[in-house]
DNA sequence: AAAAGCGCTGTAAACGCTTACTTTTCGAAG
DNA sequence: CTTCGAAAAGTAAGCGTTTACAGCGCTTTT
């Protein structure tokens, strides 16, 4: 074994028998590179990145020697050179507290799920790696675990209110953020949501249009989450527009899971009050548990209450009754964050600041509709994906 | 505006009014913080570390200068530096093809979601953070995606079969690599997976012990996935132990999905032959197709045929009827990897290369067995936390 | 035939940190 | 008030890239 006086590559250049092959030790560099191709590790570098002008034959030469050392290129020292490093950032509110596994269990069922895995599948189409970030409750002020990613990511998504606003204004000093699901319009930061006020006045239209319905409840989702809140105000204002009554004791207070609709059914209708004509639940999970509360004391769902979800995850189609539900592309919401930041990035500027998705009411049997009898393997084939509404 | 000769840092000297406070340009490096506490940077740097041995008041100057400064270590350099990212990464198939959303939809419900987010909890309370990487069917090789990982992530974690054995062995030549519900154990890595074998007889057990049935089915997930196999060959065995016979006319092909097991059921039923009094299913939600279709058909559930699924997911806890399954977690798989993986990390050798964990048979009505009318938030807090199989 | 221009390639200086090695400082002992 | 040794702080050499700048050889121009 023997080294060449001024190396600096990792190669041990150790003689297999007499054939001079090279036994690799560790990762090789582009000094190795360099070194068996006959070029200074410049040349190998542009003839990696294929920027400027290097002949062909010395690329090939490069080429070869890449292949037969196996040579990857080192992405953090790229990074730190370049400033660039192809990896986002999607921060989330962790929903599971005390490492409780179940709590965890219940919360992947929700949207955050499908939001990551747009984002990621996007972020993957743009030549990007998605570095998660789960902001628990547990990180009061946010920031801890948020700012050993300056200098790792180059931009950064959060879901829900992980930040407050000067917070975000702070961190989008230094590095662009998209906000998802945010607490309304940041002024520092782009910000995608889906449009909760649509979604909210569709369905009470439905049911004052359609189903005469005279007084609503509503079953909120974890409380401070702003969808949960512009889902509730948006359904206030809108019911209240159509001279429907949302009194305060058909407000339940819930937290996303179906336990949490289960709960909160429960509780109201230990009451003995009278309850309303409907219930519009925050998401589809808390629907299946207030409707499972609903049948367990022996009440009708759509007969005796409806009950309508949001999201429209796949699972709820399969319910008895089949689930009324608004329908969001959480993948699109993910996707088009990703796309929002990635031309931030290349652009630096951006024309619009917020964008707002599109709903669309799907009408099944819970809201007490009559029930279609298709195959649901056709549904799938029929959906349609939402256009982009931007402002 | 003036600068320090032979000064390296980011930040301008700015006077703003005559207060002399310094306005940050950029990203402050350990160069403006030890300019600004009056000392080297390597003192900046073992004060960061708390490593080595820094005088309380020197340390304390420094503090303050990083405070004032609002300094954040950039972890690129710390990892070029060191060696050492903090940063897992995880990959998982992709069962998105073709950019269909409502593919990811369905299949972010599925159990992978879970496995991430233990993973997630677990990596960041060991201060790591997930970098997360889908592999699609696009990436034949597998490799392409996985291979920029190198010298970004201390380890990696690998869902299901997303690489053959060779490539496996030459990764984790390179890297530690845990296999998380890969194709058996691995020589070349630490294998985790759950007990399908257990599972399944158990399961089988219970169909010939309590309901006494003579002719079962079985409802694949998608083709190739290990589990899926696993779970297919140990029912199979299990049930033909007790003399029971699976035909093949009766072993359905699905994909994981809702949609999936609904069609798969209907082509089934479609054949006109007799049916096999009952169906185990891959996972839960393959089952909820396969109910679905079953009554579309005119068949009761679980009075003229059973179906039981694999999973546990809390949904199906609220179907018609509650299905019976395999209560699997999730969320631990992923933090045991993710402990195996930070073990390896730490030790550079674990002592076990494969780690098993138990299941649990759920007994609830979809199999023919009595209801419970218990509130399923009750069965929430009873939950156990599996305890670990080690061999 | 010399000068100029151009296309490739090489040299070396960053990027922001860690850390081995060296130097200075400080306190206690002589 | 030295002397000595340990503790603390400083110097500088990496980590593996990118990239500004310099240099070299060849073709083209005069």
């Amino acid at each position: 074994m023997y080294f060449v006086s001024g190396y600096r590559g990792n190669i041990a250049l150790s003689m297999l028998g007499n054939q001079g092959e090279y036994v690799v030790d560790s990762q090789p560099t582009i000094y190795d590179v360099a070194q068996r191709a006959g070029v200074s590790i410049a040349t190998v570098s542009r003839a990696l990145n294929s920027l400027s002008s290097v002949r062909p034959a010395t690329r090939d030469k490069v080429l070869v020697a890449m292949r037969e050392l196996k040579f990857v290129p080192n992405s953090v020292a790229r990074g730190l050179s370049s400033g660039k490093h192809w990896i986002l950032g999607l921060v989330f509110m962790q929903t599971a507290v005390d490492n409780n596994v179940l709590a965890v269990e219940e919360a992947s069922l929700l949207y955050t799920d499908i939001v990551i895995r747009g984002a990621e599948a996007r972020a993957a189409a743009h030549g990007y790696s998605l570095l998660l970030c789960g902001a628990g409750e547990n990180h009061p002020a946010g920031m801890t675990p948020l700012m050993n990613l300056t200098g790792t990511v180059d931009g950064l998504i959060m879901l829900d209110r992980v930040l407050v606003e000067d917070e975000v204004a702070d961190l989008s000093r230094r590095i662009p953020v998209v906000l998802l699901a945010g607490r309304g319009d940041s002024s520092a930061a782009i910000t995608v949501r889906v449009d909760n006020e649509q979604a909210m006045r569709s369905l009470a239209q439905h049911f004052i249009d359609v189903h005469h319905v005279k007084r609503v409840g509503f079953v909120s989702g974890h409380e401070g989450s702003p969808d949960s809140v512009a889902r509730e105000v948006s359904f206030r204002t809108a019911v209240e527009e159509g001279g429907v009554s949302l009194a305060d004791i058909d407000i339940l207070k819930s937290d996303w899971t179906s336990a949490g609709g289960e709960g909160a059914m429960r509780a109201r209708i230990a009451l003995n009050e009278p309850l309303p004509e409907v219930f519009a639940c925050a998401n589809d999970q808390t629907a299946v548990g207030v409707i499972y509360a609903l049948l367990a004391a022996g009440l009708r769902v759509p007969e005796d209450i409806l009950v309508t979800g949001f999201d429209d995850i796949t699972l709820t189609r399969y319910f008895k009754p089949p689930l009324t539900t608004i329908r969001q592309s959480g993948s699109l919401l993910g996707e088009v964050a990703v796309d929002a930041l990635v031309a931030t990035l290349d652009n630096s500027e951006l024309a619009v600041r917020t964008i707002v998705l599109p709903t669309e009411l799907v009408v099944r049997e819970s809201c007490g509709c009559a029930a279609e009898s298709e195959s649901l393997t056709e549904i799938y084939k029929t959906t349609v994906t939402p256009t982009m509404a931007v402002n």
